[in-house]
DNA sequence: TGTACATCAGTGAACGCGCGTTCACTGATGTAC
DNA sequence: TGTACATCAGTGAACGCGCGTTCACTGATGTAC
């Protein structure tokens, strides 16, 4: 970890005070919409779960009164909605697997960062895949995810870098494995502590058939 | 599935009809106690998660007033312990166990079971696993269920059953794996549907070396 | 055998809180004439 | 160049709800004398 992970999107630092925020200058009301959005993508990944998530706080973190969140979005519910996240953690993998020299560095590549983004916003992961929004929405994201995912594994497999097998089951396992080290690396600190990485090699050795990488600098 | 899950320890049945209950017997008060114990667990399982959980939630579905939950439990955080569902767990796999012919077999019933108890009480699952609970409790009972499988996959190996590694790092692989299937089972029903069985029997043979069981007598 | 008292197992009303949501409104800014 | 009007980007007060928690209490039952 450290400086390599990927950037943020969503901003950090506390609740704004109330009454810094001017009102937005007309033909420019869009703008408080992107700001809920922004606002209520950090509450979710601080409260870790969508029930949480109110109006009212959405506002009061903006510095705006609670009926103005109304003028953007009919109810609670149509808050909750969050497709960005995804969007985002698809962007960082892309640009992982781009600079990788082969398909399985690349493969290994998305399935760390894949971990890292879980592990750099908890709160999201856990409303995207453990929350009740998740049963409503996001599955065409997931869908899109898995292809991938098995994408690459064919590829490794083309390339004769994997064994033969069906990518979409060997991808079902892995996504599953990944899961599971994710879940409790989030929900479970304290015993699941910082052998992630060694974890997901094994993962990749066993379960796809892709050797650790032998030239490795240091270590 | 069918007939051969383990008998659910939770009441299933509505909340109880207010007025219907009587008062304890003089001496007989610690049965509230167990009422609001057992209404706490399947509250939580109804809702899957314990900020869900209300002291006034658990005394209406007794039919007592909230003021009586006082008596027995100091504050909402007291009510939220719930070692009571892992020694439920803990005694099935132990009675699933037993009727094994060998290690091998013994170690798939235990992880068969672990997911089979995990999707007929889903929220309990995501209570103490994905829940703030989990967090302040439960660490001890968890270390026991890691042990508990070390030690199964342990006497694999030593049968001759598994080939050699490090018990601990494979349990932890398989414990990761299976915690990521259930948790997508409960999670995400619609897409990961059917197949548990046949990708508990594949995460035993690539991560602990155990073949899926040849002698099937049907299919 | 009778009675005063202690204890048990609860109850009912009330407090202040944050929440979702509705309603009528306000003040600034652009635009037609 | 001036003015009436429309529109935009919000606001403030209020509603009813469920919640955690506290307080003083009630009615039945056992027990000492």
């Amino acid at each position: 970890m450290g400086t390599s992970q990927p950037a943020a999107p969503f901003p950090r630092p506390g609740a704004r005070q109330p009454g810094q925020r001017q009102q937005n200058r007309r033909g420019q009301g869009a703008r408080l919409q992107e700001e809920i959005i922004t606002a209520a993508a950090r509450l979710l990944n601080d409260l870790g779960h969508d029930a949480a998530l109110s109006m009212r706080a959405v506002a009061r973190a903006i510095g705006v009164a609670p009926t103005s969140v109304y003028i953007h979005f009919p109810d609670r519910d149509a808050l909750v909605v969050m497709a960005r996240c995804h969007a985002d953690l698809l962007a960082a993998i892309g640009q992982a697997e781009e600079s990788a020299g082969d398909p399985a560095e690349a493969l290994r590549r998305r399935t760390r960062i894949h971990a890292e983004w879980a592990r750099s916003h908890p709160g999201l992961y856990k409303v995207l895949h453990e929350s009740t929004v998740n049963q409503r929405a996001e599955t065409p994201l997931k869908n899109d995810m898995a292809q991938r995912t098995a994408a690459a594994i064919s590829r490794c497999i083309d390339a004769g870098l994997a064994p033969p097998g069906d990518p979409a089951i060997i991808a079902s396992d892995l996504r599953t494995a990944i899961h599971g080290l994710v879940s409790l690396q989030i929900n479970q600190p304290q015993t699941h502590r910082s052998d992630a990485s060694e974890q997901i090699d094994r993962f990749l050795a066993k379960l796809v058939g892709i050797p650790p990488a032998s030239a490795k600098p240091n270590q």
